[in-house]
DNA sequence: TATGAATGAGGCTTCATTCAT
DNA sequence: CATGAATGAAGCCTCATTCAT
């Protein structure tokens, strides 16, 4: 992509911060305590989904009482909430590779991105699994999915335009739709191999991802 | 797609019957009043989501009493699963169009054919948008989705080989994993668009859904 | 009174409808159970109060379960309306006597009916307190009292205000404020009396009351 | 009134001491934390009522911890006893007019003192109204409401008599039930005025109040 | 078959009070 | 004295399901 920091795909769902919530000062006691409920209701919502899950196992894990769970959070939707924030680090920045511009194509980017996310999903299939699940369930989470793949379909989007500017991908394709078709064909395929079990073979994964992407928008293979 | 009477692609996600449940042989009356409790759950399935709805409602709708929804069905899931059912037509056979092999080719074929089930998700949007929601909630009907996304998958799979060994598609691509991830890609862009409203315009969704198919594949436009 | 249909004085404190809550036709098993309910919380709010008594104690004196209980009232508030409504007949009609107008006077009248209010008072005073202690706790309550003593102040005010034109009252007195003056006298007497138990001897109270009311107003002891 | 240094009535309703508490002999910090509470307290009470004021929101209101409260109160209960007592004053002596006995008669002393006690009430609306809803919840209030009521009650009993005696009012009442009657009337005339917000005029309660009492004890207008 | 009243387990939430720092 | 996090008992309320009529 030479001169431009944009990289060329992101391909991350991303997760969530939205509202701090009940955001205070916090003591160092206080800190910790609502660290080990998150850490707690991530074990829990994992272990029994969203809907299963009581505030109570929530807070026996965390091993404190159902009182302290209100210190901290006002329901099950802004502990989850905080559960994804908690988490976005690992979601968001999927080591997205330095790669050398002198030495990789955009055909090695794209297939670096597709391997980074794909990792990075397989860490964190039980929880993009329940986000999965929050989303289909809670119209905020849903809404904030929404934002957010448009965010990425956006940016993809401009650097497919920029490709097929400088001619370097079909022409014929709708930036953005594109953007999103793609963007979501990957998402299904990761949500069925680690949230599903599909349980494909890893790389198969990364190079079936990688050349469906550059044969879709036909990208000529060109140093980046 | 020469001899074979598989259908080059076929996208429908499906809906679903599985368990026939209570199927009794059904006076006139029962018919009747089961029809109404199934027409009912949809209604307020559709309005209310299958979580927050309640089986008082339903009955309500139907005019008829809480016991009798009992002697039809003995869960929310069964009305479900029969709401699936009686919409199945409908999303599973969205008027396949029966192209003139002499005169469509494979890429005539793969368009009218993401034209029906746009046209169909379209239709049912409501409905898809509570499968969705219902097979993130229950793994009885998340199992039930997979198998059939597997299902379609392993279809569109064999007609994907079938190209490749007659040379007018990519050999290089996992023929299962390209079905898979591209189906994906055409269900998350009629979710993202009748369900969740991105409102892209109808046409231009038929088309890059078509040309990404196609560059993907790398199909050679041939006649079909 | 003469000419007038209008009783020469009111004093009850009324009780109170509103809104008759879940009306429904109900089956005769469904008013059977709704009325142990209601007959049931009179007992247990007369017995802890309106603000101690869990609903629980309710159903529980009324052999039934929790949920039976909204399928009649939505809340205590609601119930507590309906106990109200089941009282009324004695609290509000508490046998306004007919006295043959050519052997009464206005006194005895009065006399009558202060006799009659505290009788009816006596009979509910536990009730009594009850609405005074939510009328304190509850704003629609609140409003409901007030309102209601509106009312009687009014129509006790325009039986003042006839007989000041008839010359047989106190003229310098405001009608209105005289009369809500004295209702209030009359109802703080029988609250401390019966519901606070100060115990004074009846006639003596309904005696001291009239003599208050018919000299506040200078009320000349002419035959009605 | 001649030789007695009772005064002729005394319509307050008083608010309360009772228990002082937690008194300790308290650091000037500790003073300045402890009328920081009460006067919070009010403020709170009167904005939210007794029941639905949190004593977080008391502690937040006076800028200081949860835990501290319990240095200084026990309850809630015993911030509210501290809250009437600080307000005592303004309610206790209404600035009880010392008429020149001279000049003015039982009617004039009649008047200033109902002035006095609406002026009173009107300066401590809010605080009248949580002492009406307090009486009506706790026991305790009730039961100190009542002796402070039979107080005033007796007290007044005696003036009454007094009168009586020299032929100054009417001797076919009793002096008791009068006594009480007549405080009652008032007290529920400002009541209505003030907590309730009826908003009569200011001067005509005063006159009506002072019209109904004389009347009512049939009092002889001569130079106190 | 139809009815609809009755059931009751169990989750959610509040807030006065305690106590370690 | 002050702090404020932690506690946990206690009630409310919902709604799928049963069952006597």
């Amino acid at each position: 992509m030479g001169d431009t920091d944009t990289p060329l795909i992101e391909l991350e769902e991303g997760l969530s911060p939205e509202s701090p919530s009940k955001d205070k000062p916090l003591t160092a006691r206080g800190a910790r305590t609502r660290a080990a409920l998150v850490a707690a209701a991530r074990v829990i919502f994992e272990r029994d989904g969203y809907l299963d899950c009581r505030l109570t196992d929530i807070t026996a894990q965390a091993r404190c009482s159902t009182g302290t769970f209100y210190t901290y959070f006002s329901s099950k939707e802004e502990v989850f909430a905080a559960v994804l924030e908690a988490s976005q680090n690992d979601m968001l920045h999927p080591g997205m590779p330095r790669l050398d511009p002198g030495q990789s194509s955009h055909v090695e980017v794209i297939e670096a991105s597709h391997r980074a996310y794909f990792e990075a999903y397989r860490r964190n299939a039980k929880l993009m699994m329940l986000l999965e699940q929050v989303a289909m369930i809670d119209p905020k989470f849903r809404e904030m999915r929404r934002q957010r793949g448009k965010v990425f379909g956006e940016r993809n989007a401009r650097a497919i335009a920029d490709l097929q500017q400088r001619g370097l991908a079909d022409p014929n394709l709708d930036p953005y739709m594109a953007s999103m078709a793609l963007n979501g064909m990957v998402g299904r395929l990761a949500y069925h191999n680690f949230a599903l079990g599909d349980d494909m073979e890893f790389e198969a994964l990364v190079d079936t991802a990688t050349k469906l992407w550059v044969n879709a928008l036909k990208i000529v293979a060109t140093p980046s």
